[in-house]
RNA sequence: GCUCGAGUGGCGGAAUUGGUAGACGCGCUGGAUUCAAAAUCCAGUUCUUUCGGGAGUGUGGGUUCGAUUCCCACCUCGAGUACCA
């Protein structure tokens, strides 16, 4: 073609595509995003004291789980829970409520802090250029989430925006911190109270008769006697009771990289990064009591409308059971042994008992000639990993302690051994052990030949212990014999706490929360330390700044990274924070090192969106706690189920007690929004082996060819039988390199070949699977010269799979490009199109043009005017066409109300198929249908708003109300059924009766036919919905 | 192992209290328009069939005039949790 005529049909092409009246998606949402942006569209009204708070609308909170601004950027899985909840606040506001639908940042955490580890780059830099965007000091541009948020077109209020690593943020989370170190409780109240009040009784009388939630080895002490105490012994004593406190914990400690450890970041024992190892370690860390709130965690969620499995869990994670602690005598000695045990019924059924190897009396009562055995036991457990410990359940260990027990009720001495079955965490890290009911002891006695006697009657103890409650009837049990398993609970409880060696008492799995961190990106902990005790800083000096640091790794001694700060002492005269060189342990003293956990600043967080303008004066105003008081609707992914969920609540319950909030739950409604996950492609690689009569077989594995395969010639990894040519081609490469290497034998061989699917970035993959070959080359260098056994025409073919959308499976979908390609709106209802919104469900791109097609035909349906101008008639509008708008509102009111966005969706698609087909162009309907369909697609909303008049923003406009009227029909399809099946439908007048409608049917010629020459022996007829033939 | 959830066309999914199974969309097939392509529009699309019909919502049974929906047993997949005494 000449020059001249391509540049005419791109001109006119060009043309074409610019029509005044074409959907121009890009335009359109810029323009709009940049309007709410200027006139604050979403900005929640604030009750205002002087006017009482009457001044304002009903109230609602919409919010998402904020996210940790990663420098990977946002994919398409992200924004599903934020589009949602925008849909959801969008309607609210339609329907007349003061919304408030915030947005931040859990901005402190790991990654940010490795990078820096790796980079020297400040945390707080990278933090910011993830947010807000820019270039990191690799050069590579990051958009930054917030960017990549307001291309999505979302109805957040940014002037309430927190980030948890803001110090004026964390001034709160420190302050909140101080109260719960200022705090204890009460089990009487069975609330927490300021520590103040506590000291008043201790001064008064003593601590006998206190009631709280403590350490389990406080002393008890007259009023006298803590008058007497020193200031640190005081100290001491209190922070037992704090509901924040130091404790000597049982960490997982890797000496190489010089922290703690969480659970899942070890594997097999040695730590995921680098493979040190790491051992179990006693550390003093900061813990929160959680296990004080344990009952009311759990009767809370009786009140609160969460999904059953997330409840579930939570349920499961506080673990409560029922049951009884039983003091075990240690024969020739002093000391005692309790144990919780479920079954305190089965307490005659006890051949042994165990401890957990950690258990703090092993070292004390283990006989001299046990010590060695029980020494080497001890130190082999410690070496492994909790998990290593867990998942290795099959292989049972133990040692004898050598020291005995004596039964409670019978005298008999029972053998105390150790074993690593018994957790330390759990219960007192003792069992006593009944292997005829309980099947661990069983197994434990069948191993070690201990004796399994019988306390059941009837029950069938030779192959597997006797579980069963329900049906149990005890014997050999002196005064229990014959009681079933509710009465000889009942009777043994009270026969302990008569004997006074034991109790009634529900134990809890739930562990108090460690919280400390050896990190540096954290809060830091408002805390300095005098004579080794902690005290807080005032209140009035708060943000207690992140120090400034060389590097983030923890020292050569092994403290945490803010031990390289050196201006990092507490001054109490001058309260302020100086120099380490100054630290007199006087008026100057050293400050905590470690951070607080990333769970801290995310647990109160929903509250801080509440206060707008006094940031500094107060975490929230009274004002806005009480008219906002909670969560409304909150949405975000299961994974947070049993640590901020309940954490939250845990905080929550906490400030309510000490009158801070109203109140006593965070988040009323909350849904879980599934993932959604991508379609990985992998291409075939070849990996070539020969084998020769002389040297058998060799793998060449080592060849730099390298041979990738068209999915269709691959069967079980091989080549399939009928792809002989294929197998040529594949050898012929393989064998020219041979024989540049000269490795060609004389004898003949045969070069085989075995498939392994690796990933390639769906980038370089099109949506019917064809491999870009030449991209693919250039992807990685050692493809370079790839070679490829390819179908006609050049086509190698991946293979997908579904998997976890993320960078390292390459098949990450990018939400900005989908809304360059297709627009905010198309990618807003493509991800409500998809299916439920809790269910988890692959993202497919192929799919996506039905949504914009949609759009399309929308925008068309308001412009059915000349050369597709914008057109509405202020004429009536047609009887069809209020009925397919007001059956329209009723669907998607009731959907939206049940958050079954994708049905919306479909009824959206139905009602401008009809209202196109009906050539429907009144503003009658029109205008109340777009704003149906303004809080999924706001932006084309707007703009046809605009274009039928209206100079205010469509997401004030009252929300369509619907009327009955217009869906009255005077007639009815009848489905007419013979034995259930559905064969013809009739039409038929709906005031018709039973009688009317039988003869109708019975009268139809069909009816006949499908009779073949039957009676019918029964007809059934529900008037307004079916008719039924048996017979 | 335990707890919870889910099984419906080639695919994502719909069917709100038991009442026309497969809405809506993708894909596919055919057609219109076009020099051609894109875009758009129209028709068809659960399987099977001797074109009458027959079968059909993981499997087997049950309740019912009627079951994707309720009950029982089982199978498969997914998620969480894991020696919790």
């Amino acid at each position: 073609m000449p020059a001249y005529s391509k540049a005419l049909t791109r001109n006119v092409f060009f043309q074409k595509n610019f029509k005044m009246s074409k959907y121009h998606f890009n335009e359109i949402e810029a323009k709009w995003q940049k309007y709410w942006a200027e006139n604050q569209t979403f900005k929640a009204a604030s009750p205002d004291p002087s006017k009482g708070g009457e001044n304002l609308k009903p109230k609602y909170y919409v919010l998402d789980m904020f996210p940790y601004p990663s420098g990977a950027g946002l994919h398409v899985g992200h924004p599903l829970g934020y589009i949602a909840s925008d849909v959801y606040a969008r309607f609210k506001r339609h329907q007349g409520f003061n919304v408030l639908h915030p947005m931040g940042y859990d901005s402190f955490g790991l990654p940010a802090e490795q990078y820096a580890i790796q980079t020297g780059q400040h945390p707080a830099e990278t933090t910011k250029v993830n947010i807000e965007g820019g270039v990191d000091n690799r050069g590579e541009e990051i958009q930054g989430y917030r960017k990549q948020l307001d291309k999505i077109g979302f109805s957040f209020d940014w002037s309430r925006e927190v980030r948890t690593s803001n110090p004026e943020y964390y001034k709160w989370t420190q302050w909140i911190f101080i109260q719960l170190f200022e705090s204890w409780y009460c089990k009487h109240a069975n609330k927490a109270f300021h520590i103040s009040e506590l000291i008043d009784v201790f001064e008064s009388e003593g601590n006998d008769n206190v009631e709280a939630i403590c350490d389990d080895n406080v002393e008890v002490f007259t009023a006298q006697q803590w008058r007497d105490f020193s200031e640190t012994k005081k100290q001491e004593i209190l922070l037992k009771y704090r509901l924040t406190y130091l404790a000597e914990t049982e960490v997982n400690w890797c000496p190489q990289l010089g922290t703690v450890l969480a659970n899942d970041e070890i594997v097999n024992g040695v730590s995921e990064r680098g493979g040190y190892p790491v051992v179990r370690k006693k550390m003093k860390q900061w813990s929160m009591r959680i296990t004080a709130y344990a009952q009311r965690l759990l009767d809370g969620l009786d009140t609160i409308d969460w999904p059953q499995p997330l409840k579930d869990s939570q349920t499961n994670w506080i673990g409560r059971s029922k049951g009884a602690t039983v003091k075990f005598r240690i024969q020739n000695s002093e000391f005692r042994i309790p144990v919780f045990t479920t079954r305190p019924d089965t307490i005659f059924g006890v051949s042994f008992m165990v401890l957990a190897p950690e258990h703090e009396l092993v070292s004390q009562i283990t006989t001299e000639e046990q010590k060695e055995a029980v020494e080497k036991y001890v130190e082999a457990t410690a070496k492994r990993s909790e998990r290593e410990r867990m998942a290795d359940v099959k292989t049972i260990t133990g040692v004898f302690t050598g020291a005995y027990a004596e039964h409670p009720f019978s005298g008999e001495a029972i053998p105390i051994w150790i074993g690593d079955y018994v957790l330390a965490g759990y219960g007192t890290g003792a069992v006593m052990s009944v292997p005829c009911g309980d099947q661990r002891d069983y197994e434990f006695a069948k191993h070690f030949n201990l004796p399994i006697p019988n306390i059941f009657k009837g029950a069938d103890i030779s192959e597997e212990a006797y579980s069963d409650k329900e049906n149990t009837i005890i014997t050999n049990s002196d005064f229990l014999n014959d009681l079933n398993y509710a009465e000889a609970t009942e009777k043994i409880i009270a026969a302990l706490e008569e004997k006074g060696v034991g109790e009634g008492k529900i134990n809890y799995r739930l562990r108090d929360a460690v919280f400390s961190r050896q990190r540096y990106w954290g809060e830091p902990f408002p805390i300095y330390y005098k004579d080794g005790m902690p005290h807080a800083i005032p209140t009035e000096c708060l943000p207690l700044r992140l120090p400034e640091v060389e590097k983030y790794l923890p020292t050569e001694e092994g403290e945490p990274p803010l031990g390289r700060a050196d201006v990092w002492a507490w001054d109490t005269e001058k309260s302020t924070v100086v120099s380490n060189d100054l630290i007199d342990n006087k008026t100057v003293f050293p400050l905590e090192l470690n951070t607080m956990p990333g769970w801290a600043g995310s647990s109160w967080y929903f509250f801080r969106f509440m206060e707008a303008a006094k940031r500094d004066e107060v975490f929230a105003s009274k004002e806005g706690l009480d008219y906002w008081q909670n969560v409304d609707l909150y949405i975000g992914g299961s994974e947070h189920a049993t640590g901020h969920l309940l954490y939250s609540r845990f905080w929550v319950k906490f400030m309510h007690d000490r009158g801070l909030v109203p109140v006593e739950e965070p988040f009323k409604k909350l849904i879980n929004q599934g993932m959604i996950l991508g379609e990985s492609a992998f291409v075939y690689k070849a990996i070539p082996t020969l084998l020769s009569p002389t040297k058998g077989i060799q793998d060449l594995s080592f060849l730099k060819t390298q041979i990738f395969a068209s999915a269709c010639f691959v069967k079980n990894e091989q080549f399939c039988e009928t792809c002989n040519e294929q197998h040529k081609l594949a050898a012929d490469f393989i064998n020219n390199e041979l024989e540049q290497l000269n490795l060609v034998d004389e004898v003949p061989y045969i070069i085989e070949f075995r498939f392994f699917p690796i990933h390639v970035d769906i980038e370089l993959v099109n949506l019917s699977n064809h491999l870009n070959v030449e991209k693919f080359k250039k992807w990685r260098p050692e493809y370079n010269n790839a070679q490829f056994i390819s179908e006609y025409g050049g086509i190698v073919k991946v293979i997908r799979e579904v998997e976890k959308m993320s960078k390292s499976k390459y098949n990450v979908v990018n939400p900005d490009d989908i809304c360059n390609q297709y627009g905010a709106d198309t990618l807003r209802m493509y991800e409500m199109f998809l299916g439920p919104l809790e269910q988890a469900k692959p993202w497919s791109t192929a799919g996506i043009s039905g949504v914009h097609g949609f759009l399309k035909k929308l925008w068309k349906l308001y412009h059915s005017g000349e050369n597709e101008n914008f057109y509405v008639s202020e004429e009536a509008a047609s009887k069809e066409a209020l009925k397919t708008l007001h059956k329209t509102i009723k669907k998607v009111a009731e959907d939206i109300e049940n958050f079954s966005f994708n049905t919306s969706v479909s009824s959206f698609m139905i009602a401008v198929n009809e209202l196109t087909a009906q050539k429907c162009n009144s503003r009658k309907v029109l205008e109340p249908f777009i704003i149906l369909i303004s809080p999924y697609a706001p932006h084309i909303a707007e703009e046809l708003w605009a274009k039928l008049g209206h100079s205010y923003s469509i997401s004030k406009a009252p929300f369509p109300k619907f009327e009955e009227k217009f869906l009255v029909e005077s007639t009815k399809e009848y489905p007419i059924s013979f034995n259930g099946k559905m064969r013809f439908t009739l039409e038929l007048p709906l005031d018709f009766s039973k009688d009317e409608i039988e003869s109708a049917v019975m009268a139809h010629e069909k009816t006949a036919h499908y009779l073949e020459g039957r009676t019918p022996k029964k007809v059934i007829i529900v008037p307004g919905k079916i008719v039924n033939i048996v017979g």
